[in-house]
DNA sequence: TTAGATGCAAAGACTTTGCGCACTT
DNA sequence: AAGTGCGCAAAGTCTTTGCATCTAA
């Protein structure tokens, strides 16, 4: 018992939320709930037809905006690449490499300080879960000093 | 004589890089000093095609990519939207609302503390020129406030 | 002269939309 | 029974690529 109990918080949040409950929602939220990281759609997708193979693409897209509309799931861009998506809850940023493409999740108390300078200065309201920052990783930034 | 200058050193960087320079280049060089502001690949097209119609987007993507790797232009994905570009020099960040798609350049000092965080946290070398940070606009946290 | 650049058109990656049938409630 | 959700296929948006031609050096 460790997915279990947010896979069903899901179900229950559709049930109080008065939208249905179908297969595919369910297959789309236990997918979500094993994969704790960061998924694109499309791996989604394929993760989800392993399950259930009739699932489609453009399905699985209306779910996960779904879940965005009620809250269970964000969604961040992570530079070039396709959108990537993960339960909320686990608010957090990411570190994307522009090297090798590495992702890195971060406590959002990272970003504290920088929340509070942007209110102050702009009156920008920082939005900790979809802070994507872009970069070097430790491993490529050494790279690129040997190199 | 407040463009020309910056012109010229595109021109002059592409010889130095011991690259051509063509009609199309010059095109794009000129857009991109005119506008101080970022721009898609589509709007510097369409602002190229203005001085001479027959350069196509495939050229204004190869042309953006080529001066990228000579550092005279630097790209930013900001949200949703396609890639934006702009020229090199002026390191800042970005702030995009997520709800008006408005784009506030802040100075890349707002990441100064945040930089040394996670170098000293993680070994990542934060990239200022590709900063894009999401959230709210001050103008459309009040509307939501307000509504 | 000749390597590199361009224009055009086609292909690609990712995502959205239209429509009729199926399934949840 | 009623109406939402689904699968499929097509369209859309942004970007890249192949190829024959043209051009800067």
């Amino acid at each position: 018992m460790n997915v279990e109990p947010r896979l069903n918080d899901i179900i229950s949040a559709l049930r109080g939320a008065a939208h249905r409950v179908t297969a595919a929602k369910r297959a789309v939220a236990s997918v979500l709930v094993e994969r704790s990281d960061h998924s694109t759609a499309d791996e989604i997708t394929r993760a989800v037809q392993r399950l259930r193979p009739e699932v489609s693409p453009s399905t699985v897209y209306r779910i996960l905006e779904e879940f965005e509309t009620l809250q269970l799931v964000v969604h961040a861009h992570v530079g070039h690449g396709a959108t990537v998506y993960h339960l909320a809850g686990t608010v957090h940023g990411h570190l994307v490499c522009t090297n090798c493409g590495s992702t890195i999740e971060i406590p959002a108390r990272h970003f504290d300080l920088l929340s509070g300078d942007l209110m102050k200065t702009y009156g920008f309201t920082l939005d900790r879960h979809h802070v994507a920052i872009a970069g070097l990783c430790a491993d490529c930034a050494g790279d690129a000093a040997t190199r």
